[in-house]
DNA sequence: TTCACCTGTTACATATCCGTCGCATATGCG
DNA sequence: CGCATATGCGACGGATATGTAACAGGTGAA
């Protein structure tokens, strides 16, 4: 990761409202952002900068986000970063040739901004599994990705797989509040249509799992606006 | 959307029954919904009402949908809001003029509800992300928006939903006087139907709340004007 | 098949908050 | 000063958000 701790990211898209946006977003999620608005300069600054992570738009004048994808991939070099495609509106056929070139994630427009932050901090671990971030941690609970196991004080908490899931989210942003909507995005998926109520019961079942062998509940509620860990 | 109000959409459907059930919907959906059904009715509301997201039909008398679409993305000041098309036509040929003419996405007829609505959040949140990493600082007073959490001298305060809303408006402008209608539009939602005493209520809520744990009033009251902090 | 487990929805209880009213108090003005 | 109006604030009935048990399916393993 880069020398001062934030992950750098290289955010290659040519659409500059939307750029801006993301750009945003990323820094205040902690990135380090590099910004490039098509795929030639791109190109450039992945030796320029070494980015941990890179977040390609398909769609660019010049030199398209496939190609710099293609590209990048067949250096050895360059190979190990994980790269995100962007693209408009979801062909299956472009799904299948972003990863197919080499893509580690692909995300459809109109994406969920806090849904692509997850992905890149997925992708992260996954490339960079020595570093923080491997087992996750909250006061005294502590989850592991990798097991998909969760213990709290040394013990180890049995959890169905959609409060796991739950769980992980929170757990990646302790504090943060996510409002229903954001956390059926998150957990459940984009296109799955669940009453958001579905969510309360959820967090309820979540909660007395957290709390099957005594402790305090560690899932605020945040009357009118979602739930946050801690 | 105001700071803290219901998102507002502009509704733009020639087709009476097709206009009314979306409409339903989209109010039980929390949205605050402006009708037209035709194309130059949509283009004076867009100014009037500044809606957050715009849902079109593609085929409408006088002026088309994407005629609309069109003109609204060639201005700075409309540019940004998201248009959702409408359309009855499935063509690819359409999806792409569609998307061509600048509109964020693209449902088509027969659509299921639930899915417009949850396409509908999906371009609000793109556009208008959380406002994420900024924490609001007033003497001793900080505000974290992501945590939802108030302190005062370092401590934890607590607040009910609107009093954080309304402590959240005035944060963003110290010194700034607000007018109980201005607070109204702000906090509660343009067309919220609410007495103006009651935002003498809330103003005095926040103050006690403020104040639990003793210091000052921070709260100006302006009398004949509004409130405002410091 | 049966069984164990998980899921999404519903219904209801409860806690919390909301908006309004009434009256007290404060402010400005002649 | 006395009056008119603006604001502060306690109290109350009702609205709304949340917690949670119960239920009816669904899934996959044995």
């Amino acid at each position: 990761m880069g020398k001062g701790g934030q992950p750098r990211v290289l955010l290659v898209e040519d659409e500059p409202a939307q750029r801006t946006v993301l750009a945003y977003n990323l820094e205040a999620e902690g990135f380090a952002v590099t910004q490039a608005d098509n795929g030639e300069d791109a190109m450039v600054l992945v030796d320029e900068e070494e980015p941990d992570i890179i977040i390609l738009d398909w769609m660019m004048p010049k030199v398209s986000g496939i190609e710099v994808c293609r590209r990048l991939k067949m250096r050895p070099e360059t190979r190990g970063i994980p790269i995100i495609m962007l693209s408009a509106r979801a062909e299956e056929v472009d799904r299948v040739r972003g990863l197919e070139t080499g893509a580690d994630d692909y995300v459809v427009k109109p994406y969920s901004v806090l849904e692509l932050m997850a992905r890149a901090r997925a992708q992260l671990r996954r490339v960079r599994p020595s570093t923080a971030g491997v087992v996750l941690e909250h006061e005294d609970i502590r989850l592991d990705p990798e097991s998909h196991r969760v213990y709290r004080a040394d013990k180890v908490l049995k959890l169905g797989p959609t409060e796991f899931k739950l769980l992980v989210t929170l757990m990646e942003r302790p504090g943060r509040v996510f409002s229903r909507e954001q956390l059926l995005d998150l957990v459940w998926g984009r296109d799955i249509y669940v009453d958001t109520r579905t969510v309360d019961v959820h967090v309820g079942r979540l909660r007395k799992s957290l709390m099957q062998f005594g402790g305090a509940d560690p899932v605020r509620t945040v009357r009118g606006a979602g739930y946050s860990l801690g």
